[in-house]
DNA sequence: CGTCAATATTGAAATATGTCGAAGCAAGAG
DNA sequence: CTCTTGCTTCGACATATTTCAATATTGACG
């Protein structure tokens, strides 16, 4: 989890998924935000997606990413942990 | 800072660093917790140093680390934002 | 069915990361 | 001052990651 937002490009992605409309991201909305080619960003969204902080969906010819909060609230929580001196719980 | 925790060695650390005594961890007990070399550890706890996770002091002989909640507040509230659908703020 | 547009997968090259052994440094003991 | 101990730095090597070009797949539309 922490390894998937290692690299900055998955951060930016993150990040503009989670800011995006509830119903998702369109992958042709993401990826001409990068100075990336296509088939690097569709990696990065796999690592993304491997990893479980994102979830994805076909609606048509396009695919749409959405921010799945289980995974980011335990990562929180799993931080604050240790802010509070704590081990880190898996 | 999230690709330092990338690691599952360094995730350990900082797990095993938080959970010690307030007066910081001893490298010396760090060390044998791994099958690892001595430098190998040095160097992960370089970087954790580098990421501004934890902080260091050298008492005599021993080196002791600590937390820096600081680091792990701000990254705990940044992943709380994605769990609230907004864009991750430096 | 054939074609086109949007993504994903594959294979390969360049770069980055993790690891170790050897060497260096700081501090206390003799 | 020299020796020993605890830790860091350096140099080198093996592996993993990032990236792209080429190819495959999926679905819409005529």
């Amino acid at each position: 989890m922490f390894k998937a937002l290692g690299d900055p490009v998955r951060l930016r992605l993150l990040s503009m998924i989670a800011s995006g409309p509830d119903a998702g991201v369109c992958v042709c909305e993401l990826t001409p935000a990068f100075e990336l080619s296509q088939p690097t960003i569709s990696h990065h969204l796999k690592l993304l997606r491997q990893a479980g902080l994102v979830d994805c969906e076909r609606r048509g010819t396009w695919v749409y990413y959405w921010v799945r909060p289980e995974t980011t609230d335990r990562m929180a929580a799993m931080l604050s942990g240790v802010s509070e001196r704590r081990a880190v719980t898996a």
